[in-house]
DNA sequence: CAGAATCCGTTGCGATACTG
DNA sequence: CAGTATCGCAACGGATTCTG
């Protein structure tokens, strides 16, 4: 298992305009770093690098109250702590690439009709 | 096509407590209400009378912005507005079926989680 | 390393009152 | 009927600083 990709999230890309959000802002992102199988803290920060670490802790405390998310906190020097997904968690993987698979076949669209709505109005 | 069933959100139902949202807070339950045909603005308002007129309106114009609805204005007296579900606005339909599904068989286990941890932080 | 504490601006949303 | 206008607040999330 190696480290995440910096970049696998696009800045530039209009996920913003998604007509839905999996909890709140970044709890998307969360889980699919989580995917590949359990992550530190700082490995989340390194392609969730636009999210401030108390963002990032809130998200994590949210999804670990609502059972999506396991920490586990190992007793060393310096400290390390990994994030993984509980099977409920899981769950919601193919849920995302539902959403995905819609946004493939018509964001685009809902992009074109925001930006004619944008051109008519000026 | 008869009327929506005014009960067709049941307020004590843990909504809230979803781990999606379509679009914003009453998006995805507009959908619904325009899925067995095109509604009038107050018909809209008898199922979700816990929305003010003012964030009705705003939701609308968002989907209409947005390509998902299509207004229609009647050059009657009094005036007649007709709401309806664009192709593309109908292509959320079977998403929002893929949350139901998710929602009937995790939404309880996630609540007990939620549950169980704040029993544990008293 | 993995956060916590504090401060603060923006946004979403609701309540109320009014209108073509 | 189908909205708009105005007000206000609470919650979300970002910036910054501090800590075991």
């Amino acid at each position: 298992m190696g480290e995440l990709d910096p970049d696998m999230f696009d800045p530039m890309c209009p996920s913003s305009a998604l007509p839905f959000r999996i909890g709140d802002k970044w709890t998307g992102m969360v889980l699919l770093c989580l995917e590949g199988g359990p992550r530190r803290f700082t490995q989340l920060q390194v392609p969730l690098r636009a999210v401030t670490a108390k963002v990032l802790a809130e998200t994590l405390r949210a999804m670990i109250r609502d059972g999506l998310v396991e920490r586990t906190e190992f007793a060393e020097n310096p400290p390390r702590v990994q994030y993984a997904l509980t099977p409920l968690g899981r769950s919601l993987l193919p849920v995302i690439a539902a959403l995905r698979a819609w946004t493939r076949a018509h964001l685009p669209e809902l992009l074109a009709a925001r930006a004619a709505a944008h051109e008519e109005a000026r």
